[in-house]
DNA sequence: TTTTAATCGATAATAAAATATCGATAAGTA
DNA sequence: TACTTATCGATATTTTATTATCGATTAAAA
């Protein structure tokens, strides 16, 4: 059965989260509506823009008082996904890895690692976070048998290409890539890379201009 | 003195790092020249795009031939600043401050981190890759003494607007956060965010469609 | 009850970014 | 040397994203 594909532009989609823990933060005070307007100014942002964003999740508000604190926050969750909890792969139990594994509250955008994998001898078998570390050549038929949708890589880039396709084999439809390669994989699979050498460049880049411009 | 400021768009910026890595792998082989098209095929990209933001980094290339590697890599480089090594504060010494403190590799980008600190007593005093984690209260006096320009922050969202203001306080002019936090600073700090989440609603949203598209 | 003010939602205008076009140039080939 | 081809660089077009406008709606104040 087709339903019908509701879609944003990715900027959105990037913006979307933003919102999402500036709510949190609102739903532990006694506030019931916000509105675009008040979003914006607290994150220094053009109202028409964050209430765009906030109509693309499909609610309604109502003039005068805004959203509704909690149906939005719903509205942001279901939109991307997040009240779904996908259950996930990790491969690669170095330092980024083990912090990630740490972070419990990825459980509250969606994504729920079950199993981390790792070549290294040293790692394989102990736990980290109640998660077992289990050796790489039993992630494609685990992910086959478990339907794992999501795998994420933080691996070292001379190991990421192998990483993926043992993925892709595994029927993982989705990577979360932080390793800084540009993987080749089937179309159909859904990348996301996390290179923070961008942001990174972004930010040195801008320091130079400043710096040069006293 | 004001030099002249040459700039380029965010998307520009975020797009560069990855064809600096690409090119980083081309000087392993005995490649001497690239082109803007060389560059697209393997990045799956629009040449006209990788061209024009070559073209922004202001080298200038030669028909046919397309970019001298070297040249090419030394222009982006200079371009983003990475050739000026900029000595940078981390604070939080957690899961994530840790793994930062261990990739060596960020000195690539110009980014030499010096000191870094922390409020929990367990780890005061402790070296981490060479680097001495120092009481977070040292932080603005020795911050302003070695006139340090890049804070780094992996601290608790808790923490992260106190640290910040910490970081003006030492005089540093850029704050590359990694806190689901939305900082009040002075107009002039420079400011970039790293939200995991951003893109990890990019990558749920996708796989949803997905899979409800089935 | 009427008026006022704030916000929504839809549409229109603007700005920014990506893509296309085309003449110029240089390397390789006939 | 002349011809062909690939690529650059500049400019133009198209697409995408952001910002502005305006009527409709509703809560609160007069």
């Amino acid at each position: 059965m087709k339903r019908e594909l509701i879609s944003a532009p990715i900027p959105t989609l990037k913006r979307l989260p933003k919102y999402y823990h500036l709510l949190k933060k609102y739903s532990k005070t006694d506030k019931q509506y916000v509105s675009a307007r008040m979003i914006a100014d607290e994150l220094k942002m053009d109202p028409i823009l964050v209430r765009k964003d906030i109509q693309s999740t499909g609610i309604v508000g109502k003039p005068k008082i805004g959203f509704e604190l909690k149906e939005l926050m719903k509205s942001i969750n279901t939109f991307l996904n997040w009240d779904n909890l996908n259950d996930a792969f990790l491969v690669g139990v170095g330092g980024l890895g083990q912090a990630i594994l740490g972070y419990e509250s990825f459980k509250n955008y969606g994504l729920n690692i079950v199993a981390a994998f790792d070549v290294n001898k040293e790692v394989i078998g102990r736990k980290i976070r109640g998660i077992e570390i289990l050796p790489l050549d039993k992630l494609a038929n685990l992910a086959k048998r478990m339907h794992i949708n999501i795998g994420v890589m933080t691996v070292p880039p001379s190991a990421a290409q192998e990483v993926a396709d043992q993925m892709v084999e595994g029927n993982i439809q989705a990577i979360w890539n932080f390793a800084p390669v540009d993987l080749k994989l089937p179309e159909t699979i859904i990348l996301e890379n996390v290179l923070l050498s961008q942001s990174l460049g972004v930010l040195t880049h801008k320091l130079a201009q400043k710096i040069n411009s006293i």
